[in-house]
DNA sequence: ACTTTCAGTGAACATTCGTACACTGAAACA
DNA sequence: TGTTTCAGTGTACGAATGTTCACTGAAAGT
């Protein structure tokens, strides 16, 4: 097909162009399937039969089917981190904030679901390894929220538990939304519609406790 | 053992009272295993080795591993069901009831670990039917605690799509804190009660957002 | 006292699993 | 040019999986 029909003369590929490709492959079969399945019931030869290799040559790639999971987890929180540059980037009018970052979730959300998907699911998992690091990661990105949160107009002397309930608020409000979002009832689009609507009520109901709170002790 | 050093004469056993103490054999050995896996990993002769019995012994309790899980769900849910009739109870004080709920979730959540912790494994999970009916029941839940919130003092004139809002949130919160809660992190005292302040704290901030909001459109 | 019911047994099955091992062939290197 | 490297192949293995079937023996029903 594509030897002669081909305008472009894609054949020559360099080895690592070629071992990278393949471990894309691993990467992305493993996506699709953990649309269905727990990362703990993952075969590898089913997996390794979607990618077009043979089982073994998975090792070539990754040692264990838990470096798997953490190169994964790498990926997936790459686009998360990416989630907060974006909101971050551009105006930061306080007054359009919460419409944007409800916008630019959805929209990640829609581009990226397998890789939210992997964390929602994988988060309360069965593999340790995997939970842990989750865990970490969004301690660590709810740390990041809490740094931008302290620079908003009005809480500007919040204390650090004080940001640290805001931001974790903000944090589970977006893993739960997120985990309905990837779910197949967000397909239809007036339900999707709903989804997001509350998400963006929810987010204004939190805003306006954080408007009325008398920052704690001291 | 038992058959002569004890003095309860134990032996007289019903038919159905042996049935029913297997299949409480079989849940109960699954709730311990799914601590540690998630259900769509379940191993059927892992799961009857431990619960004492022979593999095929556990098609004369259910019919299918899928069936298992329903039944799981049903037990997970009284108890979560327990929860919200046990805070209702009592005085309906609206100043304590922040401090009264989170208490009762923390307790219950300790009593029933492995319920809570199967309800928040497989919300996400791999097993499509799992998943569809907690995502069913706890939606049930959440529109029977948004008709408990309708009665609150200053929240009567609110429409069902602002209990919507507020009742959402408190599921949220409730789910993010239950998973937080069964985990070993748990364990720690001093790591729990950081963790049920935080809750508490958060719970408060919601409050406070509740009382400062303006009913939606109309 | 007999027959029936049925929870639990035990052997056997076809699959699927993860992994070890020796291999191939082309790219990278000398 | 000849040599080395190494991603991917193919076979083979033991272990574990879910499910079948005929069975046993004691409780339940007659």
């Amino acid at each position: 097909m594509t030897s002669k029909a081909a305008a472009v003369p894609d054949k020559p590929e360099s080895r690592q162009e070629r071992k990278e490709r393949t471990r894309r492959a691993i990467l992305d079969a493993a996506l699709e399937m953990l649309a269905d399945e727990g990362f703990g019931s993952l075969s590898l030869r089913a997996l390794t039969k979607a990618a077009g290799i043979v089982p073994t040559a998975f090792y070539r790639h990754f040692s264990t089917l838990d470096e798997l999971g953490l190169a994964l987890l790498d990926e997936s929180f790459m686009t998360l981190r990416g989630l907060i540059r974006e909101v971050r980037g551009g105006d930061p009018a306080p007054e359009t904030l919460i419409d944007r970052s409800v916008d630019v979730l959805s929209v990640q959300l829609e581009e990226h679901k397998a890789h939210f998907r992997f964390i929602g699911r994988e988060r309360q998992g069965g593999n340790a390894v995997l939970r842990d690091a989750i865990r970490h990661e969004l301690s660590l990105f709810e740390r990041e929220l809490a740094t931008d949160l302290a620079r908003m107009p009005g809480l500007e002397r919040w204390g650090a538990a004080d940001l640290h309930v805001l931001a974790s608020l903000f944090v589970d409000l977006m893993v739960a939304a997120a985990g309905e979002l990837v779910g197949p009832a967000a397909d239809h689009p007036a339900t999707r519609k709903e989804l997001v609507d509350n998400l963006r009520n929810q987010a204004r109901m939190i805003v306006v406790g954080a408007a009325g709170w008398e920052p704690l002790d001291r």
